[in-house]
DNA sequence: ACGTGCCCATTGTGATCACATTAATCGCGC
DNA sequence: GCGCGATTAATGTGATCACAATGGGCACGT
């Protein structure tokens, strides 16, 4: 699947004397080209890959491996993969080998602090231009978080959610630290999702209904609150999974 | 000139029909060769250079003439550049060209937002781990920032001041703090160099005095007020100079 | 003299090859 | 049969080439 192949820079095709013919292709367009580059596909595929739990904890990531998945050469995955690991969804060990970064005890705490300390800021100050129509397109988002849960769709549950948290930061025009926040998203994304594996989406409640009236009420102290009561919830939902229970 | 190729990795010697005559030589070792891969020591060196202003906001930076510079193929200095781009210290524009970020008022506002969550949190938790000797040596460090001051040595103070602060988060041995708050000095390093080229060092004060006293007494609230009021009142510096001042 | 169009230099991107190192596999000896 | 060493496979790294696109420089035309 997704044989797709690169969208420029074809290189000869055949070759084994130096030089190559000509034989330029070009076209296709395969899909999804949305105009960029290819390592910024590649990134953003691994990149949501990754932030959803498709690639667990500890599992190997191998760039020809990569490459021929996607059907590029290593080289855009190397810079993709390269990016990743400065945001710390990627970790290259001594071994050089890359991996996603195991998670400990101090990683998380600081991950939770982090979020606390961030998240409701940019939350408040997206208030301001959150207006009747964002509200209705958050609680949309909210609804469809509810049957996610209702069904056990991890999947579904875990990018919705995303959507939910980012819908709000977004609005705060605040690339700086959105650019912070995201990278620690990246790094217990992997974890949320093993969590909820083990335990299931059922037991879990979350504070977007009170995220939700506060941006309603424009209550600035309520919208703090929910987000970092929402954030408290749910990371000690995932430590507790996730570093109590086995490791 | 320069000439010179990298430390191993010979390319294949002869390559009949083509290319290039070998002409290898290894050489000079200009970069503190210290036995990681050559990526990564351009890596350290471009953000040394940034960090402490050695690249000018707005000049561009382009991968052939930094790899003449270094002695090193382009692509090395590719890879250093896109973590350096994801760990935000430089800026790919739409051009495809390569910059250190301008600096606008919001940005810089929430440079300093996340410097007042983040550092004196850092300090705090290092305090434990700080003692008489590791006193003693970051004291060392306030006094050669003395003397840079007074000699108006821009370079000295600007480096020393780095390893004032992280001598001390350091200690905190939270890496994952560590990175972000490393993310932020390389956004806003480039501009404290233009602040303090404009204005000199005379005029400087900071609060390192009262830092290292808190540290002495172990008064964790004194310790948080002592980075906090650094920053506000270097962030304020560059602030005045950079943003007032013309632009 | 000024604007306009073309040409070439430069830049980032992608592919492929060569190499060093590490992991895995198999075979040999006990 | 079971460990242990050598050989082989695989992986990241660096270099070089080819290509598309942008930008700047120069000549030409009005």
């Amino acid at each position: 699947m997704t044989s797709t192949t690169s969208q420029r820079h074809r290189t000869g095709g055949s070759k084994p004397p130096p030089r190559s013919p000509p034989a330029r292709k070009k076209t296709s367009t395969s899909l999804a080209d949305t105009g960029v580059t290819t390592h910024e596909n590649v990134y953003r595929g691994l990149r949501n890959r990754i932030l959803f739990g498709g690639v667990p904890p500890g599992s190997a990531v191998t760039l020809r491996g990569l490459a021929e998945d996607m059907g590029v050469s290593p080289m855009p995955i190397r810079e993709a993969v390269r990016r990743l690991i400065a945001e710390r969804a990627l970790k290259m060990q001594d071994n050089r080998r890359v991996v996603v970064p195991p998670m400990t005890q101090d990683t998380f705490e600081q991950i939770v602090f982090s979020r606390k300390m961030l998240e409701p800021e940019l939350a408040v100050r997206a208030m301001d231009r959150i207006g009747p129509a964002e509200i209705r397109e958050i609680a949309a988002i909210d609804k469809t978080i509810d049957r996610a849960m209702a069904m056990g769709d991890v999947d579904a549950y875990m990018q919705n959610n995303f959507r939910f948290h980012f819908a709000i930061y977004q609005r705060a025009h605040c690339d700086t630290l959105m650019a912070l926040v995201e990278s620690i998203w990246l790094q217990f994304g992997p974890f949320m999702r093993m969590a909820y594996g083990r335990i299931g989406t059922s037991t879990l409640e979350d504070h977007h209904q009170a995220a939700i009236a506060a941006l309603e009420r424009g209550d600035r102290k309520a919208l703090r609150a929910a987000i970092a009561a929402d954030i408290g919830q749910g990371m000690n939902f995932i430590g507790e999974a996730v570093l109590k229970l086995s490791t």
